[in-house]
DNA sequence: GTCTATAGTTCGATAGAC
DNA sequence: GTCTATCGAACTATAGAC
């Protein structure tokens, strides 16, 4: 390896030890319990290039956002695509593919994208200005997608129905992404450890059943 | 009235005001972007007078948090026997005395509680510690009340599955706490205006549906 | 390109006058 | 009980050395 090639190698570390040592930092206490000291120092870089490489605190939390959002949906769209290619899918494994690549952030340790999914609930469901833009600039577009594939699979759900039962499901998700220990909590006897499997299956059955309950009259 | 009472109810309107300010403040961005400054700013109160009060920006915090919380509860618990004096309630009315308290505030003005169901929100979507153990102070004996209510209202729900159900229902109770308006955005055509029962009556259904499959074996 | 040093604000909290 | 004035610390951001 050139110097020049090993310059770069190591300057390409420093921005995504940045970046990994952000998601953590804004995971935590979101964008203004964070401190770009912090970040820095979880980094261990030196203040200064945080600046450097983002221009601002601003710009740094927006380009963690974004940076997993693309892999996330291309996910979510090739199981789209999976299952088109064996005739019309199901509600529910529709409905798997739009949940599957949120919820197994938190719980799938293998991809790393625990911190990404706590930053995930922040912004989601944050009303200000800022979270509102970076939700729609994400994740508005792959919402639409999954909302005609909603109302494709469920004959007679018009399509204000269709928005609510993906906000509703999109809802739950974000519940299930970052695990607070809740359930455990409110379980009176121990609880019993479950799989992502578990999870989705359940979680699944109860929003599938729920989206047909609104295609119904009454 | 007297020189001291009057003393005195201006004195408790100072507090009042103080605690209306950080309500709405602390709506806005959470503990971490809210200050002492602006809350006492919007209060017309000065700075001092938060830490005479309440002694430090986390117990402001912690009391406003807790403010409204027994209102809510209250209210639940209320319904519940209401129901109850009819003769065993139906998982739709249990559901809808357990969201109707805290969807109303940021969808009925009269209420006055849009700004506490923004800080809600943020509580109890929250991940760090400081959240977690706020929502469970104040909210965790009302939720094992109606999970021992929706299990008893569907047969075949065992705890465990009761207390999914719940925390799924709460998920999207927390949702449509405060609008973000992104319901309209994802429409294609005009959206049509939704009277709070409307949204209830929608909500209820997805949900009750849910349950009772979750009920089902498979 | 990366660092040190620090500017310029703004924060939560408090001391002390009245 | 309520105010003014301010402290010490922490913040984001930047200027300038290397």
């Amino acid at each position: 390896m050139s110097q020049v090639a090993q310059a770069q190698a190591v300057r390409r570390d420093a921005q995504e030890a940045i970046l990994d040592a952000a998601e953590m930092v804004f995971a935590e206490n979101g964008f203004h319990g964070a401190t770009t000291r912090a970040i820095a120092e979880r980094a261990e870089a030196n203040p200064a290039l945080i600046h450097y490489y983002f221009g601002s605190k601003e710009a740094l939390f927006e380009t963690v956002f974004a940076r997993r959002s693309e892999a996330i949906n291309a996910e979510r769209r090739e199981k789209l695509k999976a299952l088109h290619a064996e005739g019309p899918p199901s509600l529910e494994s529709i409905l798997d593919a739009l949940l599957r690549p949120t919820v197994a952030l938190g719980h799938d340790p293998a991809r790393g994208g625990a911190h990404y999914a706590r930053l995930l609930v922040h912004v989601a469901s944050g009303t200000d200005e800022r979270s509102r833009r970076m939700t729609g600039e994400r994740y508005d577009a792959i919402a639409r997608l999954f909302i005609d594939e909603i109302a494709a699979a469920v004959p007679g759900l018009d399509r204000q129905a269709a928005v609510h039962c993906y906000l509703n499901a999109i809802a739950i998700a974000i519940s299930l992404m970052a695990p607070t220990g809740r359930a455990q909590k409110l379980m009176k006897g121990p609880a019993e450890a479950e799989s992502l499997n578990d999870i989705l299956d359940r979680t699944v059955r109860f929003i599938a059943a729920g989206i047909r309950a609104m295609a119904a009259p009454g």
